[in-house]
DNA sequence: CTGAAAGCGCTAACAG
DNA sequence: CTGTTAGCGCTTTCAG
């Protein structure tokens, strides 16, 4: 393993150009600067990072903190963001933060604290003024995907706007009866997403002048069997059957073009679909949808980030935008007609 | 930020104690084991990464390779890793390696080298010898998820296995006429899964006198969409069809299945359909599979590396079971009946 | 069992 | 633009 002072010696000059000439922080001539690069090639060296980390307080690190991992929002988000971050040389160390509180407490309390990192990415984690506190303490730099989070720059999608316009969408067509699959306590945390997607719905049925049925909205995981199971139930009933609907997923959403199918309903003849998400799997169902792109929103996490790491302008709260996809799961009702 | 002088400061011993009463190395007396873990605690104390690691050469700190994030199987395995190092006091960062040599070389000539993780973990990425030499020359331990890696421990499911087993299951149900949904030229990179499956099909229809017929074998990427349209153009050719498809992973015997019924057929009646995963998705398509459990395959491969780091037996290669899960998509074809 | 002290490999004043 | 040098905060001999 070759050190910088093998580099220096090889390249003719002191450990201080090399470190400058390789950190780019300080001014080297042309002439050192190729001698440097040439040697440090040749000699395969590579700074190493405790050492650089412990002298400078900079690591090249970005802490990214998710609840999970295996779900395709937060797994996109994941990839935009360490694709980025390697891009700028960066590395991306993983927290997953489960449910149980104890391990929470410890990656804020050492994983966090051990100087591992320089920045935080905390992608749809609700953060207390505490755990947001100790952070600043250390003075790391944190940016939230999923928001909004009082006094830290975030990036997020409009919930209530999302799922305003694709019920927007459905009334739009003559839809009146329209139901709407959410989240239930369980993904109800953190930042109400469930809450803020059932709002944007109940807003634009209210502002048609629609009633709101409680009976056409029920809740699910955001997972496709639950949601199938949901829908099913909906679909079933024989009372004031909905003509459309809309789903908090692009998951959830096919769920329930799945229930439609199996209770012999044709989508969208008997029954219009719309998600949220343009997930990887609605072109291929037709699904309307309105779309998000979280691996953008990784990027452009990524980016926020590093102004903040320069100590450029902060750039604070951020709102993604969203646009309808209009497919083949949503048309007028039939009695409509 | 408390230092370890603090501490020794507070406790009133030297700080060479109190790096052996918080790193557990070297004996210390229960009364300064103590006093030291008050201190450090009123301090809120926590080591420093880069120090510590400068110091001693350990980082606590495991680097992960995964071709892709947003996939099932790569996310579970990775929730399986990060959890179990998690609970160890480990980090886990995350190298994603994309289809851009160039940015691979860049991993291992630079990101690998910068000393940040004291051992890797690679999933499913083929290392070639120089770069397997790279990371033993660097000392670091290295165990891989899916293999084989000559000279590394690594762990894998049988994937012949695997295919023969599904194979025989629509076999012994009394099908002859079995048709493959496997990988394209794409997919079979690395451990060329897509061809041991494939092979691992053919065997079994060998072993039961059963000719092979290419017309039967299509190729997609795994994913449920390309399934879906490879299945249609297979099930829509009046001559031959199957009654009976195995799909090398879940994902594409469901695409198979929805192709199935977007063609009016019913699954299990007039087509069985087995897989291989037991995807999240499964039950609820009822699919007859092979399961893997890629979050115990992720947890497997932290035991092995930890015990490769404390240098302990190196535990060499070892295949992780597999189990048919007989669900509603296999019966008997319905010429047998 | 404990303390003193010598680094670990690099960065960043500082002086030139 | 460049070299010298004093640390960064911890671990680990080595003596005791």
């Amino acid at each position: 393993m070759a050190g910088i002072k093998d580099v220096a010696q090889a390249a003719g000059v002191s450990v201080a150009t090399v470190s400058r000439a390789l950190s780019g922080r300080g001014s080297v001539s042309t002439a050192a600067q190729e001698a440097v690069q040439r040697a440090a090639t040749e000699l395969g060296y590579v700074v190493s990072s405790s050492a650089s980390g412990l002298a400078s307080g900079r690591t090249r690190n970005i802490g990214v903190l998710v609840p999970v991992i295996n779900h395709w929002f937060y797994a996109s988000v994941l990839e935009g963001i360490s694709s980025r971050l390697m891009d700028e040389g960066y590395d991306t160390t993983l927290y997953q933060l489960t449910k149980d509180r104890i391990q929470r407490e410890k990656i804020f309390s050492d994983f966090l604290l051990r100087q591992r990192v320089d920045a935080v990415i905390a992608v749809n984690v609700e953060l207390d003024a505490e755990e947001v506190q100790s952070l600043h303490a250390l003075d790391k730099p944190l940016v939230g995907v999923g928001g909004p989070l009082p006094g830290v720059p975030t990036l997020h999608v409009d919930d209530e706007g999302i799922s305003a316009l694709a019920t927007q969408h459905l009334i739009s067509l003559g839809h009146r009866r329209i139901g709407f699959i959410g989240g239930n306590e369980e993904t109800d945390v953190d930042f109400r997403v469930p809450t803020h997607r059932r709002t944007g719905y109940e807003q634009a049925l209210h502002k048609a002048g629609i009633q709101i049925d409680d009976n056409l909205c029920v809740g699910a995981d955001f997972t496709m069997p639950q949601a199938y199971a949901a829908a099913k139930q909906l679909l079933g009933n024989p009372a004031g059957r909905p003509t459309a609907l809309m789903a908090a997923s692009d998951e959830m959403a096919i769920g329930a073009i799945l229930a439609a199918r199996d209770l012999g309903m044709q989508v969208p003849r008997d029954l219009s679909v719309i998600g949220v998400d343009n997930h990887d799997l609605s072109e291929m169902f037709g699904l309307t949808t309105i779309e998000q792109r979280p691996h953008e929103q990784g990027e452009l996490a990524v980016a926020m980030l590093l102004r903040a790491i320069r100590g450029e302008e902060p750039a604070h709260a951020h709102k993604v935008d969203h646009r309808l996809v209009v497919r083949s799961s949503t048309t007028r009702p039939l009695d409509a007609a």
